[in-house]
DNA sequence: ACAAAATACTACTTAAAGGTAGAATTTAAA
DNA sequence: TTTAAATTCTACCTTTAAGTAGTATTTTGT
């Protein structure tokens, strides 16, 4: 029951991002060093992001990323869904095929109301919401 | 950002047999017909259960397996923590460390509404609730 | 032109969950 | 006593996420 460590990182990349707007790009190299998510992996995960629209790019000596759009844009959702975090939501919690209030597997009724506050959390939470610094180990 | 097989299985296969407990043992056979997990896994987590104090198995012939306790007295949390689903609970959604009111990480305000209300009903949730049939796919 | 510093790409390795196989053990009925 | 049907145990295989390595490509400053 926690989300990808991938999608921990993404999702801790972008707010730092966010928090550094101003600067115009951040590396490969800052963001692995002040996050300390290792090198290689942050970089794979930048080209998901990159392809999912979320981040542009710049390449060459003195590139590096920035978000592709503002980041008052971005939910929570939107990075999680680029992962398959949040697919399945439509699947019940047991795994049971389709879980819908005509068909409701044992613990539909107890899950419903969590379910939908996480949703909604992951949904109207920005980027904005949660720029910060706080995203180092 | 879901339950594992395992536990999601542990669950199903609990309540099935909080709900057939009249009938004092369920098989082996019988759990992974009726609940379309593969035979040789459900062994498998039976023991776990078993071991976990959850379970009595009877061996031989006519065995098979029964709540080592009344239904009303286990929790979903229970379970979930022999699978240990639920034993990050203390760490951050965002995977940094611990995260508590002192030091937060960037999403820990929007998360703790919802992750007390996933505790709260896991903890609150017997398998008396959700004694049911259906468990099946 | 060249070197340095950045991202992009492709392939490989490791760790953990999910799942399978087969033999051993236990029990009760015939 | 034998057989059938059940759980237990140990080892293995498969799939997926996590992480690593090396090379190619791009861009800028000198």
């Amino acid at each position: 029951m926690q989300l990808l460590n991938s999608s921990k990182y993404a999702i801790r990349i972008l707010g730092y991002i966010a928090n550094h707007e101003t600067q115009q790009l951040c590396s490969a190299k800052e963001l692995s060093e002040t996050l300390t998510i290792p090198y290689k992996f942050l970089t794979k995960i930048m080209m998901k992001l990159v392809n999912a629209d979320l981040i542009i790019s710049i390449r060459g000596r003195d590139g590096g990323y920035k978000l592709a759009k503002p980041a008052s844009s971005i939910t929570i959702i939107e990075i999680l869904n680029h992962f398959n975090e949040f697919s399945e939501q439509k699947q019940c919690i047991l795994g049971i095929g389709l879980c819908d209030s005509r068909k409701k597997c044992a613990l539909h009724d107890q899950w419903v109301k969590p379910k939908n506050m996480i949703k909604k959390m992951f949904e109207t939470t920005t980027l904005e919401d949660i720029s910060s610094d706080n995203f180092k180990q």
